[in-house]
DNA sequence: GTGAAAGCGCTAACAC
DNA sequence: GTGTTAGCGCTTTCAC
């Protein structure tokens, strides 16, 4: 077991003060460059690394993010990390990730974890049945910048980044419509979680623009999961007044149904058209392929985390009266082309 | 912005010193149960947090393992970090995870940061171009635990978590061979690396147990992307000799594959039986559904979390000689079938 | 069973 | 441009 170096070490050695030392390792601008270079280059050959706890425990801050996820292992989650990491990553600052595996309960254990982890900042994106804001309500008052994203929970004093769903919801009914669907089924999550709410919304919009009411057996929400998937084309297979357009809110879901329809003989998209959500690799691999919302993770990932960091610097003004708003987009597949393009 | 509460305050307000303080809330045997509660339920009555950096400062300990994967955005990779994150999160560790971007000079810029932040432990699936341990070995000598996982590096102080893939490569060949392939072709990654090498390694011993002879043309090593698929499909197309049997080491590069080949008009499996591997949920989507080899994610993670945790703890005796190997499975489907079950 | 005191390594006033 | 000094909040001998 080697023995630490530290700025005293480098000090001693130097004959210098540890406070020259110190601020010649941050790049402090009224350290002569020279000295500069002397301290970076004996601190490079001993091996010297800063201890951060010394540094937190003065400066207070940690360079470490906190990140609270419903779950790690979903393709779209995983890339939205992909792109903060990328982001934090190039600036020097640390991701403490965790899962809150759908549960309030256990977000709130995350939350409190990284509270007392001292994190700068905390990115979530909320789990299935969280409605209080009680458990991030201690950051804001200590100051500490909450970011939700997708998954939102809508206050004040904290940012957002989302995409329209409203938007991608009517996107993806009035495409259906537009092929020729006139009884259109909508399978969707917690209608309180804004992304499955404002998708509804969306649909109830393309609706009335044609003029169609509203048939609210039509609209089933579910946990969208592969089960949910294969209980709704059960489901659709027993209804008399079967629905000619499918619209489910989620793409591994959606490619699971439409296989449990083929399987029961449906045509796809002549029997039902179907539009899933997430542009998820699934619904490039299924066939018919499957006609989605590309939801640009990465990208999701990436703005959310500049919009922190900006905020820890200050280089940013902080406005949290609206939603940063990501572009979304649909992608016609084969799953839902009844007509030919004229 | 409120005050933070310190042991000092705690001291105070009690009369007691803040060692005695200290001591109660770390459950210190030498101190009065009573005097304990006293004090435990004082600092849940003023908010009290410890202060993780002054406490890190002291004792040298972080409860902050270090996770480096290729990339963040695999469902392969987040599911293991999911598992790891569970164990993790039970017993009070935090994870620090980033991402190598299958680069070597990123992870070696990861480990770096890693060794930085004073992570207790370090966890690491190897970058695709990774075969340096130079970026490891100053853990290594700071009797910081590394434990590889999947993607390893061979090291007699350190750890690793795998699949059998020799095993595997070999009962997915096996298995297209008994379906009566006999030109069977080999999609896979990078042979110097374990995964990729063994699994050919499987392939080869398959053969040759049938007498087969291996004709190299037959091995193509790519970057199992989706364009490798697609490249795949197009190569094959251009044979003279076309392969019967095809086994990718990827699922979603392997659906990509089949699917190119059914839009050039082959059958799958009737022309070219196809096996994949990794499970994705792509596998069960694609129609023919994909034959292929379970990999236990979720159990990866845990069983490379527990692994290190118990090193970490001393509860576990230490045998870096062997590396910990997983169940994989031959999981059938469709894509492969080519004989009715007798 | 509890207290006093030193120090972990760093940074930031404040001097000069 | 560099040095002095005083903590940040905690743990841990060593006392009693």
């Amino acid at each position: 077991m080697e023995k630490e170096i530290t700025i005293y070490d480098l000090a001693k050695i130097l004959a210098l003060s540890p406070a020259t030392v110190s601020r010649a390792l941050n790049d402090h601008p009224a350290i002569n460059a020279k000295t500069k270079v002397l301290i970076a280059e004996k601190a490079a050959e001993l091996g010297y690394r800063s201890n951060t706890f010394a540094s937190h425990l003065r400066t207070r801050k940690t360079n470490t993010l906190g990140v609270i996820v419903p779950r790690l292992n979903s393709n779209f989650m995983s890339t939205v990390l992909a792109g903060m990491e990328e982001v934090a990553n190039n600036v020097g600052y640390n991701l403490l990730i965790s899962q809150s595996l759908e549960s309030e309960v256990k977000e709130r254990a995350n939350a409190k974890t990284m509270f007392n982890s001292r994190v700068d900042g905390l990115l979530v994106s909320v789990a299935y049945d969280t409605y209080s804001f009680g458990h991030f309500s201690t950051f804001i008052s200590r100051n500490i910048p909450v970011l939700f994203f997708d998954r939102i929970l809508t206050h004040p004093q904290c940012g957002a980044v989302i995409i329209d769903n409203e938007q991608a919801g009517y996107d993806a009914t009035r495409h259906l419509l537009d092929q020729g669907c006139r009884r259109i089924m909508h399978v969707t999550g917690d209608l309180r979680r804004n992304v499955y709410g404002d998708r509804l919304e969306g649909f109830k919009r393309a609706l009335a623009g044609q003029n169609l009411s509203l048939d609210n057996r039509l609209i089933l929400s579910t946990d969208l999961s592969q089960e949910a998937g294969r209980a709704v084309a059960e489901q659709i297979d027993q209804m008399q007044e079967k629905p000619d357009g499918l619209f489910i809110a989620n793409d591994l879901c959606a490619a699971i149904c439409m296989q449990a329809l083929k399987e029961k003989g449906y045509a796809i998209p002549g029997d039902v058209a179907i539009v899933g959500f997430n542009n998820d690799p699934v619904s490039q691999v299924v066939s018919p392929q499957l006609t989605t919302i590309f939801y640009p993770g990465y990208q999701m990932g990436k703005t959310a985390m500049t919009t922190m960091i900006g905020q820890l610097n200050g280089t940013r003004p902080i406005d949290h009266s609206e939603p940063i708003i990501l572009r979304s987009e649909l992608i016609i597949r084969r799953s839902s082309i009844l007509l030919e393009k004229s």
